[in-house]
DNA sequence: GCCAACGTTGGC
DNA sequence: GCCAACGTTGGC
């Protein structure tokens, strides 16, 4: 089982609505950058677990967790003129971005902030506190998945 | 609202 | 294939 991190603008989309989703299951649409695309068609794995992260926010933090329950289809927002993820250049016939089902496992009691994730020492690898990282999907170790529990009290 | 960092685009 | 210009991300 492999873990992530996902980030969400919880203006456009919080760990809350997930959990008000039916079945607590949502297609992770938007997707608009190569690598994070990559990431969910070549890497991400049905059962694999997600830190849901609230980006663009008063205070940007790993609220919850949640599981990754399908593979990748077509991310057909991409299609409708009307998106704001609208991109001509994906096609039914050739789709060029893709999503998956995520589903809603636990919000967090007291979430764990950015800026306690970057004063811990053993986090410092995190991909979210390099400089400049701005991937909206990133791998996240066991180790982090771990400590990141710990520090916010609850157990993996 | 600012701005640093990064990814993408498109002319050459 | 280079690289300048532009758009986006996302913390502050």
């Amino acid at each position: 089982m492999n873990y992530w991190l996902m980030k969400s603008e919880p203006d456009e989309f919080s760990i809350d609505d997930l959990a008000a989703r039916p079945n607590q299951t949502e297609g992770w649409n938007g997707i608009r950058n190569y690598q994070a695309r990559n990431f969910m068609r070549d890497a991400m794995q049905i059962g694999d677990r997600v830190f849901f992260y609230h980006s663009s926010c008063k205070v940007p933090a790993v609220v919850g967790v949640a599981e990754v329950v399908s593979g990748t289809y077509p991310d057909e927002c991409a299609w409708d003129p009307e998106s704001p993820y609208f991109d001509p250049k994906s096609t039914p016939e050739a789709a060029r971005w893709l999503k998956l089902d995520i589903h809603f496992l636990k919000k967090f009691a007291s979430a764990v902030p950015l800026c306690d994730i970057k004063s811990h020492p053993g986090l410092a690898d995190m991909m979210l506190v390099q400089k400049g990282s701005r991937l909206s999907i990133q791998p996240v170790t066991e180790i982090q998945w771990q400590l990141i529990h710990q520090m916010a009290g609850e157990t993996p």
